[in-house]
DNA sequence: ACCTATGTTGATAC
DNA sequence: GGTATCAACATAGG
């Protein structure tokens, strides 16, 4: 489910109960996960160091270690965190610390499309979508001839919004997923802006993107929870897309 | 059984 | 350079 709520989720949950904490030893076999690491380059960098913070940006999650280079953690499309878990599940441990008072912090992803890295490039990376000030995201969003759902899911654009929180924003603001991203004018893109703020801190506070009004009708026949239109549903920008031909006019 | 769907990113082609 | 498409992975559901 990993959009920027749930990334920020499992940023609070390091935060929280991983700090402090000094890696033993490391599992680091999943050359996919890992790449371009070779196993053990990620062992022999952190074991022996302390995790002292836990950032994000976005999707990007980090690591800041006393003693070894940041590690970068990305849950991908079906990774999660896991401390302390070491009863049942671990089948899908694809990364995993141990640490040196017997505990351990697991990227658990059963579709691999997580990732783990030493020294995270965070330079392609936008300014984080619910931290983004107005001017800048005027000047990044409001331009080119993009789908306007393609443009703020592009993480270069700005970082954290994936499909779901998309729909979810773009219904809220009342904007189309299919306007030209440079058509918009500038009271668009502030309600925009707004919107992405407002339905993402809603979803850390609820627990993760699901928890929208939008979210549960998006499906064949689901219809406007707000005026209860039936939903149009396309593909735009790679993705199934759900919005309300009468509160989202093209 | 087979086909399609899925929250991600990145490489590639036009 | 901007934009569009497909591939990578693995599972679930019609």
């Amino acid at each position: 489910m990993p959009e920027l709520p749930e990334v920020e989720r499992a940023r609070a949950l390091i935060e929280s109960r991983a700090l402090g904490r000094t890696v033993a030893s490391v599992e680091d076999a999943d050359t996919w996960v890992c790449r371009p690491h070779a196993p053990g380059e990620i062992a022999s960098a952190i074991e022996g160091a302390t995790l002292v913070s836990a950032h994000r940006r976005g999707k990007a999650m980090w690591v800041e270690l006393e003693g070894g280079p940041p590690l970068g953690l990305h849950l991908g499309m079906t990774g999660r965190i896991a401390v302390d878990e070491d009863g049942t599940g671990g089948q899908w441990d694809r990364f995993k610390i141990h640490f040196e008072d017997g505990g351990s912090l697991a990227l658990r992803d059963k579709r691999r499309l997580g990732r783990v890295v030493l020294d995270p490039d965070l330079s392609r990376l936008g300014p984080d979508a619910a931290e983004v000030g107005r001017a800048e995201f005027r000047d990044r969003v409001g331009r080119g001839s993009i789908a306007l759902k393609a443009r703020i899911m592009d993480q270069s654009t700005i970082s954290g919004v994936g499909n779901l929180l998309a729909d979810e924003a773009l219904w809220r603001a009342g904007l189309s997923p299919l306007r030209e991203a440079g058509s918009l004018s500038e009271a668009e893109l502030d309600e925009l802006r707004r919107a992405i703020r407002a339905a993402t801190r809603r979803a850390i506070r609820r627990g993760g993107v699901h928890t929208g009004d939008l979210i549960p009708h998006r499906e064949r026949g689901g219809t406007c929870p707000s005026c209860g239109t039936p939903l149009e549903r396309a593909t735009v920008g790679g993705r199934t897309t759900f919005w309300c031909p009468r509160d989202q006019p093209g």
